[in-house]
DNA sequence: AAGATATCAGTAATGAATATTGTTTTTATT
DNA sequence: AATAAAAACAATATTCATTACTGATATCTT
């Protein structure tokens, strides 16, 4: 049930995906992919988005202005954005002991209720916005 | 310029909010604010909200569903939220030392850029929720 | 008390995301 | 290769949270 069929419009929004680093949103992936198929709509974008998290393939950043990201970089990492220019970037950081100590130190001042997890996100400044002063 | 005038509806949204410990979305603000003026109106909700925010009476709580949600409480804390019912409560945690740990762990994995604070979302199960079963 | 203007209530407009609908594509079967 | 079932599509309508606008009202200053 629910078989998967393969659809180039599906491929070319993870190709393009994949080929980012930086985390674009759903309004990013449609301007770029609309150019390699001018008749995709934004509809489909955020169906196909949508598929690609459900399926693993893609994880969403939810930023602090509102605004929804979205990522390909599957293991686990940090966001960095820059304040200066809205930029979001990854902190490559699969370090098992430093997740522990972040959790344990809120467990301290923790009494109701058992933390199992964290997302957090860091701020400051990239290094173009640094040099641009 | 811009004068401040006072004004009963901005005073009764400052004193429900801050009559809660929960963080209250815009939309329970209205439905409680509502019952003691029946005649305010959604937007006059969101931009005292927005106003008390400007004025540092107040934060915004961007959760990861995408919600926002607002918090009188102006000391350095974290949020917690619970998987099983959505409730976000606080982790008082003024605790200088944490926070330098949390933000230089990251820094050892940071090549490009300075960071300069960060945000921190707790997740896990809730007292209540843990009961249920 | 009167004039100036910040704030209001009510409503319209916006923008991101989702749902719907009728039409293509894809894929499995002949 | 032709065909039929349904997955995915393009286009559009709809929803929902939030913001912007407008003419009326409340607050503040003199």
């Amino acid at each position: 049930m629910a078989a998967v069929k393969y659809s180039r419009q599906r491929e070319a929004i993870k190709k393009f995906l994949y080929s980012r680093k930086d985390h674009p949103t759903a309004e990013v992936v449609y301007n770029n992919v609309v150019k390699e198929y001018p008749k995709i709509s934004l509809g489909t974008v955020y169906r196909n988005l949508s598929f690609l998290v459900d399926h693993g393939e893609a994880i969403t950043v939810p930023c602090n202005d509102g605004s929804v990201h979205f990522d390909c970089n599957l293991k686990p990492h940090y966001h960095f954005q820059c304040t200066g220019c809205g930029k979001i970037s990854d902190i490559e950081m699969d370090d098992k002991a430093y997740e522990k100590k972040v959790l344990d130190g809120a467990r301290k001042y923790m009494d109701s209720g058992e933390i199992t997890g964290h997302v957090t996100f860091f701020y400051g400044i990239c290094n173009d916005c640094k040099n641009k002063k």
